[in-house]
RNA sequence: GGGAGCAUAGCUCAGUUGGUUUAGAGCAUCUGCCUUACAAGCAGAGGGUCCGCGGUUCGAACCCGUGUGCUCCCA
């Protein structure tokens, strides 16, 4: 068979993605077999892959295949979020475009367009990650608003409930003006903006005395400093630090609020600070979240002067009706008209805006449904803390205590349509019962009230923040809470592994804890791996304003699934982000070339092999069993590595070592060593033993990169199972002995092609080369493959040859015989160079050796260690100085 | 303002209880090669004040303190 000249992955990745599908390889059933178990972190109906699930998913692939292949029942279940707030934004834009607005076609008709909406677009998503070839289980796909799933959200909500853990209480929120809804604090992005501060002043009075414009008296004045001036029409305070000297003869004071003459309390609260502004601040208890307080504690009057659209409301007297900022600058012209601006200065603050509209968020008075997390919290604090559950890598541990310590209610409440719909219900009189359906709802009701009619009583409009229902997903994909106890729950939870990013180590996993904890009584993971953050090469986030996101597919187009997969973990330390580079992408592309390549060399042999035998006896050939001892040890070496580094999760780190191995260790030494030489036959043995070796090397790479592997598990022989299912071996012995010669070959080798190549020896033009050695055996034994790997036309150990070049490797001295003239002053220049290095270190070592108290205190084999790099350095120099008197 | 993290080659990063580390890898760079699998390649090379300062120790890239710079999270 013609094999192409280079790898061309497009046709290959789709057939055996389809071939494994049909083979129903990723599907799982709970068996004998101990289960390894990850649920996706389900990505939003609205997305489409971006680097961060390429990375994320990639991740969880790899553990996946790799627990797959090592005998566990693997089930990595995928589904989809159904983000209510995003969803919920395209879903309106959509109707939009239509013609069609939200508010004209009321909840039942949107909730179809919705879900026509998610039909459409939401399994997007998971068709690309086919094309990544990831191994999901796709008879499992969950969605959080399937309709087992919504009733376990309910049910939880009213159990919470239940339990006094859910409440309704009126706090100040974050405010979106424009979707209309309360944003969660990690919803509200804040920017730095450049605002003004403006400084107002506002008259003072005494306790009873009214603004008596006839009184003699000059009037006194207080300045504030406010970035917001059209908030003060609902100034009820004014609150000075009880310290500062300038504003104490005002405490028990009153001031007028400008243009509208509220008469407001001065009051003194060390939560001021002296120097900001005037170190007088204006209290406005309804639009910010400090006032609010400060408000509680003074009792002061809250007078919400916005509506839920940022405009200003009745409670505002004037520009009702008009927006926020078009009311700041209306106002500003005013109150200078009336002599009440002092001055303005320009200001830099931070400023939040919603993540999902960008409007500028309002803090905001509202009733909405909390949970009141510090009841729910504690085992999951504990869990991470004793590690119950292992967070790789473990720094995050202290961010997410800090967090779990400081924990705050959690608001759930959101008001949109699309999502799970809060189970309370409202009678006409103001009551309300919580319950999972109408019915109950009524039962609960009635008993108050006796004269209530089903029909009267209303559901809550607002729906649920989407993270609660996410909260469930480990055990709910599994149906752990519609179907408690069931045989899937009871064998696939706990999970093994959560792949995230620790941007949503908050929103997500540290809830997950709680409600698995909660509800399952037991943790919902073992171990939590937390990816970097993709960024582009100039380090910053990759997003859709920025146009810094490159097309995943069409990436994996042009590099193939293997190459993007190889790219974006070779750049990816744990935890750490990552800069993505396409040239890294490219080396992958490289790699998938170079094992196409020396698969083409392999199967070149294959018609060599008949002659081999036949010719076996005459060969002059020995049979290269050196190479093949050799890298059988160094296969398992690496094959130990590999596993180590998996089970501390560092998984860019594992790649290296197979890249290198591969690379390297196989393609440039081990192949260059065993193969014959032009049209010679090939043994046997050896042809077997690549093959092994070769099949071996893809079996621990497949997890990485799962086609290019079994493609070419396939076209080295015929195989009785796919790779993807074939089980792993564990390690073998390693030969210590014969690592530490083929180190000791590498580096003979290394130093003889870089003297002919400083002596411009032509690659083409044979040497002769003379060792002097006291391990001639060993030399001998490795002589072939040394005479090929330098171009000599003969090895032998007579030594006293002149007119050579000298090279010293350890305790061995090479002498290259050749025809051309040498330049033995540069031979000697490089000489000296490396004497001076060996002295200096030998000098160090002796420092150390001589020092009493390192003799006395460091522990013996240290001691020892130190002792043998002495020797051999003396050994070394020793080996130059001769050298050196030789030329 | 509160908290966390980072700083090692031109770039991205390893360096696992302090001792084969006068420090490794990949990419990039330079030199020489179209050598019978691979120029998407082969062979080789150069490149470091381990951020500064102080301390602990027989011994520090590693531990402690401090300064500087950067990043992220929270308010």
């Amino acid at each position: 068979m013609e094999l192409s000249k280079n790898y061309i992955p497009g046709d290959i990745e789709a057939r055996w993605y389809q071939h494994w599908l049909s083979k129903g390889y990723f599907n799982s059933t709970p068996d004998e077999r101990e289960s390894f178990t990850v649920v996706i972190p389900p990505p939003n109906v609205t997305g489409v892959l971006h680097m961060g699930h390429c990375l994320n998913n990639t991740i969880q692939d790899i553990l996946v295949r790799r627990a797959r292949m090592q005998g566990k029942n693997a089930c990595w279940v995928p589904g989809t979020d159904h983000a209510s707030i995003a969803t919920e934004a395209k879903v309106v834009a959509m109707l939009r475009e239509r013609g069609i607005a939200k508010s004209a076609i009321g909840r039942d008709e949107f909730l179809q367009y919705a879900w026509e909406w998610k039909e459409k677009y939401g399994g997007i998503i998971l068709q690309q990650l086919k094309k990544m070839g990831c191994s999901l289980d796709w008879n499992r796909t969950s969605f959080t608003m399937d309709e087992d799933y919504y009733r376990s959200v309910i049910n939880v909500f009213v159990d919470l409930h239940k339990k006094g853990w859910i409440y309704r209480g009126k706090r100040m929120i974050n405010w979106d003006v424009k979707a209309k809804t309360a944003l969660s604090d990690e919803e509200v992005i804040y920017k730095e903006v450049q605002s003004k501060l403006y400084y107002i002043r506002y008259e003072i009075v005494d306790s009873l005395e009214l603004t008596d414009d006839s009184s003699n008296k000059e009037k006194e004045y207080i300045a504030i400093a406010t970035v917001r001036p059209e908030t003060i029409l609902g100034d009820t305070a004014i609150c000075v630090n009880p310290n500062d000297e300038r504003y104490q003869h005002l405490h028990g004071k009153y001031a007028i609020v400008p243009l509208i003459g509220r008469r407001i309390p001065i009051i003194a609260d060390d939560y001021v600070t002296t120097e900001f502004g005037t170190g007088a601040l204006k209290v406005t208890p309804a639009h910010d979240m400090n006032d609010y307080q400060l408000g509680q504690k003074y009792n002061l009057e809250v007078i919400d002067t916005m509506n839920d659209d940022g405009t200003l409301s009745e409670a505002a007297q004037l520009y009702i009706g008009e927006d926020r900022f078009e009311v700041r600058k209306k106002i500003v012209p005013e109150l200078e008209a009336k002599g009440h601006i002092v001055k303005i200065e320009d200001y830099t603050n931070q400023i939040g805006f919603s993540e999902r509209t960008d409007a500028v968020v309002e803090p905001r008075l509202s009733l909405q449904w909390w949970v009141d997390m510090k009841k729910i919290s504690e085992p999951a604090l504990k869990a991470v803390m004793e590690g119950e559950i292992e967070f790789h890598p473990a720094k995050f541990k202290n961010l997410y205590r800090h967090w779990m310590e400081n924990i705050k209610d959690w608001c759930i409440s959101r008001q949109l349509w699309w999502g799970h719909r809060i189970p309370a219900w409202y009678a006409p009189d103001g009551t309300y019962a919580v319950a999972a359906t109408k019915e109950e709802a009524f039962q609960k009701l009635t008993t108050h009230n006796s004269q209530l009619t089903i029909d009267e009583i209303r559901q809550d409009d607002d729906c649920l923040d989407t993270w609660f229902s996410s909260w469930l997903w480990p055990f709910e994909v599994f149906k752990g809470l519609s179907n408690p106890g069931n045989a899937e729950v009871k064998y696939y939870y706990p999970t093994n592994t959560l792949v995230t990013a620790p941007e949503i180590i908050f929103f997500w996993v540290a809830r997950m804890i709680m409600a698995g904890e909660e509800y399952m009584k037991e943790i919902p993971f073992k171990h939590v791996y937390f990816t970097g953050i993709v960024r582009d090469k100039q380090g910053r986030k990759m997003s859709k304003s920025l146009g810094n996101s490159p097309d995943l597919l069409a990436l994996i187009d042009q590099y193939g699934a293997d190459a993007v997969r190889f790219g974006i973990m070779i750049s990816s330390p744990a935890g750490n982000d990552i800069l993505f580079d396409e040239a890294a992408l490219e080396q992958g592309r490289n790699f998938n070339n170079k094992l196409w390549n020396a698969l083409k060399l392999i199967k070149s042999w294959e018609t060599r092999i008949e002659k081999s035998s036949q010719l076996a006896a005459h060969s002059s050939q020995p049979s290269p069993t050196f190479a093949t001892d050799w890298f059988e040890s160094r296969l398992q070496q690496a094959k130990a590595e590999v596993e180590t580094l998996m089970q501390q999760f560092r998984l860019s780190e594992a790649l290296k070592v197979l890249y290198s191995l591969i690379w390297d260790d196989f393609c440039s030494w081990y192949l260059e060593w065993a193969k014959p030489g032009f049209e010679q036959p090939v043994d046997p043995v050896v042809y077997e033993k690549t093959l092994t070796y070769f099949e071996e090397m893809m079996q621990l790479l497949h997890p990485y990169m799962p086609f290019i592997t079994e493609e070419i598990y396939h076209l080295l022989r015929d195989q009785p199972v796919d790779l993807c299912v074939k089980q792993q071996t564990v390690a073998g012995q390693v030969n210590k002995g014969i690592l530490d010669a083929g180190e000791l070959l590498k580096q003979v080798i290394s130093a003889l092609r870089d003297a002919r190549n400083k002596n411009q020896i032509k690659p083409k033009d044979p040497i002769k080369l003379h060792i002097e050695t006291n391990q001639q055996k060993q030399y001998e034994s490795i002589s072939s493959i040394l005479a090929k790997q330098i171009n000599a036309a003969s090895i032998d150990f007579e030594t006293t040859v002149s007119n050579t070049i000298v090279v010293a490797v350890e305790k061995d001295k090479f002498f290259i015989e050749t025809e051309r003239q040498l330049d033995t002053t540069a031979l000697k220049s490089e000489l000296l160079k490396d004497l001076e290095y060996q002295k200096n270190f030998r000098d160090s070592v002796m420092k150390k050796l001589s020092n009493e108290r390192f003799v006395q205190n460091a522990k013996p084999e240290v001691v020892a260690l130190e002792q043998k790099k002495l020797a051999d350095a003396e050994a070394r120099i020793q080996n130059i100085e001769e050298s050196l008197k030789n030329l």
